[in-house]
DNA sequence: TTGACATGCAACCATTTGGTTGCATATTAT
DNA sequence: ATAATATGCAACCAAATGGTTGCATGTCAA
């Protein structure tokens, strides 16, 4: 789970996961086009992706098409909503009252 | 927004969130006696906390009380399930389910 | 078969990050 | 008033991070 937020850490590697999601099933090459690093670098951006369970990958030949999984990112959603709903109003309640002090 | 990510990357914030959440309203030194941080280390955590706006705080005489702001990780999580929802109809009923729970 | 293409891996470098030490400021208690 | 408490800030340092370069491997096409 700590390799999802580091994986979620970087802007660039975001940036991968919204492509990728724009169009599934990229290779190195084509998100080399939309992105503005070198392929080496998007390279270890998408192992690291792959580590932490956000991209899935399989090879076509010498092709290497990479597809979005969304299911780590359920996993945090559902963890810290179901971590904080329950004071949920407090906690806003909480907020505001301190904005409207400030 | 990339300061949420950031700031979530580190596990020791992360479990900076989960004692707040666990006993809101806390200062320095009482985190202190919870995290395997010096007083200074936590209060560069907390910093980065409060910047990406998961944390407010506000001073009682020379106590500074902590609290948790779930707000940003609402943002978060409806900005990638809002992205993802489309293809994860899973995703959807979860999240339905733990909005509804609130 | 030979050359071009797609990717992987390792070494290296600059920047960022997390942590500490030391000092300063402000508040409470004696 | 003086000492102890609670926090803030800046400088410094080691480790991690993001990116590059160079080379190696495997696949397709002429």
């Amino acid at each position: 789970m700590d390799l999802v937020f580091k994986a979620l850490a970087d802007p660039g590697r975001r940036s991968v996961l919204d492509h990728l999601y724009a169009e599934d099933g990229q290779t190195l090459q084509q998100l080399c086009a939309l992105e503005p690093y070198s392929r080496q670098a998007l390279s270890k951006h998408l192992s690291q992706l792959q580590k932490a369970g956000l991209v899935v990958s399989h090879f076509v030949g010498r092709e290497k098409f990479h597809y979005l999984n969304p299911v780590p990112i359920q996993g945090i959603a559902s963890r810290w909503l179901q971590k904080f709903n329950d004071r949920q109003l407090i906690a806003i309640a909480a907020l505001k009252q301190s904005l409207e002090d400030a």
